[in-house]
DNA sequence: GCTGACTGCCTACCT
DNA sequence: ACAGGTAGGCAGTCAGCG
């Protein structure tokens, strides 16, 4: 028989007798189902050095290999090395150790050989070699099989090999999605697992079920056991929760260990374990940190589950509250504070469950595009992201997958930047090249494959020469990476003209505008990733052309721009800042097309705009009234609120209403604030981030110094945590007078620092553009 | 012993 | 753990200084 079904995690069973993938999903008619696939073994290639005959090469092998013959498998076939034809030998092994052993082995038995993707997992290489959908329809013909344990509607054995049903525009079906959050308190610092029981979990679903699971005493026991319980009887498709594979899912895991209780919350009875990209997963279902999505938010500066929510306006929005950690220990042993905190632990697994639902879309999206599973397209990075994208790619080219290797690394020129023309300029456009370095690299056919290396030959005519840099890079064949660019600019043109023939509120259509997301960000990835040293594509010089040609394109657009008397404010990469003259803007984009052959849109309109002379910050005023401000104080996260909150002010005032004297005077009113001690502490913080381990800084700064206060007093902190300061009366550097800013009283506060070093600066920043004087703001 | 110029570390930003 | 370019704060060093 046939079966259809959405693909929602893909993985390997370890206690099968052969090598066998499971696929799970849910099937046309709402059946949570397994697929067992054991058509496929593990395989790797050899690519023998050239000239050599590959059939006494198979016999070396299968010689001295002997006691293995029966295990491995060896077949020629043709495949591609760079672009190159190579034939090469695919062996096929009864298990991993076999590939392992094997692939380790070769290079010593045969001089010049080299193995190629020994590396590749099979569930991912099940994904890959049948092109499977993740987050979409796939289908195989299957016949029924025992459940064996499964927690699944129906368990099959693939009786064929599963491929993808090409329908993107089918909905997914309705999913089952719980949210949960846990609590914790402990006496002093931070809970530690191996002492503080947990207080309670909080768990929520799509179909309006909430539960939360107390445990009064030492012994949570109970409370895990009741968890797991409802978690396998919800039968969740999708698991969510806000840093639940940091906090809570360790936390949970290791209190199950010390208390004997079994979290088999996965639905082939495994527990909880974490994964390739430093997350959690759990079987059968997706496992997503909310807090890795609100990642793709960068205008969410601190990325709590209170400001995601707000920047969402999820319904319960407004009803989160925050409670600082170091109350909660307090809390726990009153009565109505404990209340408190359990209605909070509910309502973070409540919010968690919105904010997913309300941001699902892209890494579905993202998962169908990429071929990783929904958990590992969430948690993976960039770089990861692209590499799954093009891994596909490349085997569907017969283009044998590179090892991800360790080599060394050089920096190299990257873009230009002007230097802005300082002040308040009327009526100015931005320009920008659409797509400026993908572009580029598919026009010069940039990639791996094309580059001659300098001390290959190349005939003049044959090749493109990148200015500045000199590298050569064949114009034919296509290169791997014109090829894979093509196809996303290709696609994304395609979503993009369907897309305007759709209602905006169909479904269709937000499925197809997140696909579109999906497409632009890995199409835009593709130069920053050809230049990463941990990319399979990896060579530095594709990267460095790309760069190239970027200075080579804007410098002759700015040229281009001065034969045509269009004054030009300001540029940083691929853009650049014009009086906004249509006429010769129009112009300007047709020589663009003509002769570089590359699209040059207005990205924005300003009324007003106003630089400093700082380069990447400055602040417009838009055709709707509101204000542009990038690279300033006020779009800074380490910055406190009450400087950030004064520039804002400063600026609207300048460029909005028009008045230094406005602006002036609001200044001296937020000095006065200060002075009076008016100002919330909370407005005083200061947040930076650990970027390393305490014991890797070299200097003491302020938030390191705090960091190791809050270590001292038994608090958890992780490499990514921001710490939140604030500067306080005393003698000394900053450093010794930076306090956690939980445990500072309002008359603590270095009002000094916070005029002299934080207000006053931010503000006159921009005021002293227009002749303001320090001094006039102490009037 | 203090001051100011300078350097390097560090974070966060821009495209 | 996609790239390089940039701003700006703070700590620390060191020359110069009656």
């Amino acid at each position: 028989m046939k079966c259809r079904f959405f693909l929602l995690d893909v993985n390997e069973a370890h206690d099968a007798e052969k090598p066998t993938v499971r696929l799970w999903g849910v099937d046309d008619e709402g059946h949570r189902i397994a697929i067992l696939a054991t058509q496929i073994k593990p395989y790797f290639y050899i690519v023998p050095a050239k000239n050599v005959e590959l059939k006494s090469i198979r016999e070396r092998l299968l010689k001295s290999h002997g006691e293995s013959i029966e295990t491995a498998q060896v077949t020629e076939e043709g495949k591609k090395l760079l672009g190159q034809e190579r034939t090469v030998l695919k062996v096929t092994c009864s298990d991993y150790e076999a590939v392992n052993r094997y692939s380790r082995e070769i290079p010593r038995l045969l001089v010049g050989a080299q193995c190629y993707e020994q590396d590749i997992r099979l569930s991912v290489r099940y994904i890959i070699d049948y092109t499977l959908t993740p987050c979409g329809w796939n289908q195989c013909d299957v016949d029924e099989a025992d459940l064996g344990g499964l927690r699944v509607n129906r368990a099959y054995v693939a009786s064929s090999v599963v491929a993808s049903v090409r329908k993107e525009e089918d909905e997914a079906p309705k999913l089952r999605v719980m949210g949960f959050s846990l609590l914790t308190a402990s006496e002093r610092g931070s809970a530690k697992a191996e002492r503080d029981p947990v207080r309670a979990i909080a768990a929520v679903t799509n179909s309006g079920e909430s539960r939360t699971f107390v445990n009064e005493g030492d012994n949570d026991s109970a409370a895990l056991n009741e968890f797991a319980f409802f978690v396998n009887q919800f039968d969740p498709d999708i698991i969510v929760g806000f840093e639940n594979n940091r906090l809570d899912w360790p936390y949970l895991i290791e209190r199950a260990k010390l208390r004997n209780v079994r979290l088999n919350v996965g639905r082939d009875g495994s527990d909880p374990h974490s994964s390739l990209f430093g997350h959690v997963s759990v079987a059968g279902r997706a496992n997503l940190d909310v807090a890795d999505i609100a990642g793709g938010f960068p205008e969410i500066k601190v990325k709590t589950i209170e400001n995601f929510a707000k920047y969402l306006q999820v319904s319960s929005a407004r009803k989160i509250t925050t409670i600082e950690e170091f109350d909660r220990f307090k809390l726990w042993t009153e009565k109505l504070g404990r209340e408190r905190l359990l209605q909070d632990v509910h309502l973070r697994a409540q919010v968690s469950l919105e904010l997913a639902e309300a941001t699902i879309n892209f890494p579905m999206q993202l998962s169908t595009l990429t071929g990783l599973t929904l958990d590992q397209v969430v948690a993976a990075a960039v770089g990861f992201r692209v590499d799954s994208y093009i891994m596909r790619e490349a085997w569907l080219q017969g283009e044998l997958i590179p090892p991800r290797n360790e080599q060394p690394f050089f920096t190299y020129r990257g873009a230009i930047v002007l230097e802005p023309k300082t002040g308040v300029h009327e009526n100015v456009a931005v320009l920008d090249f659409t797509s400026m370095y993908p572009s580029l690299m598919e026009k010069y056919n940039l990639s791996p494959d094309t580059f001659v290396k300098p001390s290959e030959k190349a005939l003049e005519d044959s090749v493109f020469v990148i200015p500045d840099v000199g590298y050569k890079f064949r114009k034919k064949p296509d290169g791997f990476y014109r090829t894979v660019i093509r196809a996303l600019l290709t696609q994304r043109k395609k979503v993009k003209v369907e897309l305007e023939t759709l209602e905006e509120k169909s479904t269709r259509h937000k499925v197809l505008r997140e696909r579109e997301r999906a497409l632009k960000i890995i199409t835009n990835a593709c130069y920053g990733y050809a230049g990463w040293v941990g990319a399979r594509w990896y060579v530095r010089e594709v990267a460095e052309s790309a760069a190239a040609l970027g200075r080579d394109t804007i410098t002759k657009t700015i040229s281009k721009a001065d034969s045509l008397e269009l004054p030009i404010i300001y540029g940083d990469t691929d853009s650049i800042f014009v009086q906004n003259d249509p006429e010769k803007i129009k112009e300007l984009t047709a020589w663009a097309k003509r002769e570089l052959d590359l699209e040059i849109r207005v990205a924005h309109k300003y009324v007003r705009v106003l630089f400093t002379e700082a380069m990447k910050r400055y602040a417009g005023l838009q055709p709707d009234g509101t204000l542009d401000i990038v690279g300033l104080e006020v779009v800074r996260g380490d910055w406190s609120d009450i400087s950030r909150q004064v520039q804002e002010r400063v600026l609207e005032s300048i460029l909005l209403d028009r008045s230094t004297e406005n602006a002036v005077q609001h200044v001296r009113t937020t000095i006065r604030r200060l002075q009076n001690g008016e100002v919330p502490i909370a407005d005083l913080t200061i947040r930076k981030t650990l970027t390393k381990p305490i014991e890797d800084y070299q200097v003491r700064s302020p938030h390191v110094e705090v960091a190791k206060k809050l270590l001292k007093q038994g608090w958890y902190l992780a490499v990514g945590d921001k710490i939140s300061y604030v500067i306080t009366k005393g003698k000394g550097k900053l450093f010794e007078k930076a306090e956690p800013y939980a445990q500072v009283k309002q008359d603590q506060v270095d009002v000094e620092y916070y005029l002299e070093n934080q207000v006053k600066p931010a503000a006159m920043r921009i005021l002293e553009l227009f002749g303001v004087s320090e001094k006039q703001l102490a009037d």
